[in-house]
DNA sequence: TCTGGGGTCCTAGGACCC
DNA sequence: TCTGGGGTCCTAGGACCC
């Protein structure tokens, strides 16, 4: 396959060799060891509108919000090909891309795509590693001596029947790492398949930006292109000891590894969530704490109720309060044990908020975050003894009850009551 | 151009305990 | 009286990922 080829965007469906990407042509290819595939459903929120709305297939397409600070979740290929790309202001999504059909983010919609999705990838093995909405991690070690055919097989069989099951298209990369499967991922999307044999890892890697890293944003591309470090291979290069100095003791030993290709984390399909959280940027600055203080409460209720349909509970409350120049500020607190109240919740963010020295400060975001999970069950005795804990929090289960029966907005407090229904 | 929302992990300092 | 080192917990901030 040309680099011409590749950057005219036709799909890769190949294996990297000593002379680049070979297409695979039915002859056997040498993936025995490359059991881990990264699965990534390609400009996935775009995808998911142009499905439900077929008449703007073709044009571009760009989910995201649409108040005056919304930014682009996602962008079908369309609209890159003008400079759209996602967490890009959507002001300036549009005036790349005027005739652009824009889409408002249906997270419920898209959440339901997605485990449909899961599923399917399920189907083929219970090694499945959720990494987001759209993307995953699976091992296909014990799917391949199930199914046969091999790694690559299973990869190719997993893209026919995302396709004709949910008309979607996903690309798959397929290593023997974590890391070197996602790269191939992204490097054959969209609608593609790459396989990267471990002989060819390192032709792979070392050319990529450093960018290319796992972990390596914006700010430590900066650090590492003031070392002279380039790509990945310059990476490789530089004695770790190096790198932890100038990067810190994890990260660096992180890069020193990756770099070679080297990642031991396994395919984990269980993962346990360490904390819950939801935010709000306001269309313009609230300076004024009363409105603060009623959308903390608005906050600590979506907080809560989360908390209580995952069965969880927690016991660190936390706030984010962000100025008008983007400066952020946290504050948390640990109580003496977890909890679930949406009251509570509240109580401690307000708190925090009053004694953050940000009263009347025009602030453009507040958010709450509850984290140090554990299993509500776990703890229910003493939420049971928590002073203002018994009756509110059968209140506020009762309250799920209602929500699940009649829908959001049959219920809120009193103190939202005069708000405007969208506000709740 | 002017920056969403949901998360994870790391660092560093201080408190506290042994 | 002055001094140690290690471990754990808590808090704040920041980088990063999708």
């Amino acid at each position: 396959m040309s680099r011409r080829q590749l950057e005219r965007g036709e799909p890769v469906r190949g294996v990297l060799t000593g002379r680049g990407i070979v297409p695979l042509d039915g002859r056997p290819v040498d993936d025995a060891d490359c059991t881990v595939l990264h699965i990534d459903m390609d400009a996935f929120f775009s995808s998911v509108e142009e499905l439900r709305h077929p008449e703007v297939r073709g044009r571009p397409v760009i989910v995201g919000g649409t108040g005056p600070r919304g930014v682009v979740a996602a962008a079908n290929y369309p609209a890159r090909r003008h400079g759209v790309h996602s967490a890009m202001p959507m002001s300036r999504a549009l005036r790349l891309c005027p005739q652009a059909v824009v889409f408002p983010p249906d997270g419920a919609t898209y959440r339901r795509v997605s485990a449909r999705v899961m599923d399917l990838l399920r189907s083929i093995t219970p090694q499945v590693e959720q990494l987001s909405v759209d993307e995953a991690f699976l091992d296909v070690a014990g799917a391949d001596r199930r199914l046969g055919g091999g790694p690559t097989h299973i990869a190719q069989l997993i893209r026919a029947r995302v396709r004709a099951e949910q008309g979607l298209t996903c690309s798959v990369g397929v290593a023997a790492t974590k890391f070197v499967a996602k790269l191939a991922s992204t490097r054959c999307k969209p609608d593609g398949l790459l396989l990267v044999p471990t002989e060819h890892v390192t032709d792979f890697l070392h050319p990529l930006p450093v960018g290319a890293l796992w972990g390596v944003g914006e700010r430590t591309e900066q650090a590492l292109r003031r070392m002279g470090l380039r790509t990945v291979g310059d990476v490789a290069r530089t004695p770790p000891d190096t790198l932890r100095h100038e990067l810190g003791r994890a990260l660096g030993s992180q890069l020193a590894e990756l770099a070679w290709g080297r990642d031991p984390r396994p395919v984990t399909a269980e993962t346990v969530d360490k904390s819950i959280s939801t935010e709000e940027t306001f269309d313009t600055d609230v300076h004024d704490p009363e409105q603060i203080r009623r959308e903390l409460l608005r906050l600590a209720e979506r907080v809560a109720r989360r908390l209580r349909a995952a069965g969880q509970a927690g016991r660190t409350v936390g706030v984010k309060l962000r100025r008008a120049d983007f400066s952020t500020v946290t504050r948390s607190r640990t109580l003496s044990e977890p909890t679930d109240v949406a009251r509570r919740i509240a109580a401690v963010a307000r708190e925090l908020y009053a004694a953050s020295g940000l009263l009347g400060t025009p602030l453009r975001l507040v958010g709450v975050r509850v984290e140090g999970l554990v299993p509500a069950d776990r703890v229910h005795h003493q939420l049971a003894l928590d002073e203002d804990g018994p009756s509110w929090r059968t209140v506020e289960k009762l309250q799920d009850e209602v929500v699940r029966r009649f829908g959001d907005g049959a219920l809120r407090p009193a103190s939202l009551a005069f708000c405007d229904e969208d506000d709740v």
